[in-house]
DNA sequence: TCTAAATAAAGACGAAACGTCTTAATCACG
DNA sequence: CGTGATTAAGACGTTTCGTCTTTATTTAGA
């Protein structure tokens, strides 16, 4: 069975968080913020770190810029969305639905959750009866 | 930032996948059904990965039988809470609501299922006020 | 009881993953 | 131009994980 690598490793994750909460940035900040009073040596760890973030198409550089930024072409829901994807094909044949159980059943949910979470689905019955 | 081992290995869930459907089983019934016609060096593949499982406190071993059979001693609805978790953690600051959330928006959710949904919500809130 | 087959137990091995680091080429700016 | 920063490409070491080897132990049958 072979093995299979992570659609994002913690490391390039600590740096799309960041670029999530800036919108773009460059290494030299980047590096900065993830190691404060660090040596210039991890400046080399993040830009190889980008570097994979863009082979992956989860990263877009932009060359124009000068120092290049980054920006990411993936929002964070998405990537929750891919998340969730996996755990549903390799725990429950590919269906969505037993995630949704376990989480109402699992989570203590406030009666405020609960409530928008009706709400929720009582627009996507509005959708689909064409309402609107 | 250091690497983090997997909770349960691609090869290990196989492995416990059969253990979800049969509620125990041995080393060798487990392998025939893994490796049909396989050779016997695959006994010791799946060995191994269920006394990885056993370490891990996700199988147990019943060393009464001979042959030793093992049954999990985690249901399959734990095993995804806690990737469920695992997702929450590392992407949405440990809170289970937005998952809640995406997967509502995102999937394309039956009308049954967003029915079945909306009974199991209005069960917790029984709960809640106590009526049960 | 003795032997052969099956199982248990422990460990080793290699490829890949991944975080990190090194080195050399390229660029902007004074 | 030359100095410092940035880009570019790659190497390295540790850990992970699937697999395989070897040896000890147990059961079943002659």
């Amino acid at each position: 069975m072979a093995r299979t690598a992570q659609d994002v490793t913690d490391a390039e994750l600590a740096v799309l968080q960041l670029l999530w909460d800036r919108g773009r940035d460059t290494i030299r900040r980047l590096t900065d913020t993830l190691y404060p009073n660090g040596t210039g040596v991890h400046y080399a760890t993040v830009q190889k770190l980008l570097e994979r973030l863009e082979g992956k198409k989860y990263v877009k550089r932009n060359r124009n810029d000068w120092p290049h930024s980054f920006q990411p072409t993936v929002e964070r829901a998405d990537l929750i969305g891919h998340r969730l994807q996996m755990t549903a094909d390799k725990l429950c044949a590919g269906s969505l639905a037993p995630l949704l159980t376990n989480l109402v059943k699992g989570s203590r949910l406030t009666a405020e959750e609960r409530q928008s979470l009706r709400v929720l689905l009582d627009e996507l019955d509005d959708e689909v009866s064409g309402k609107k």
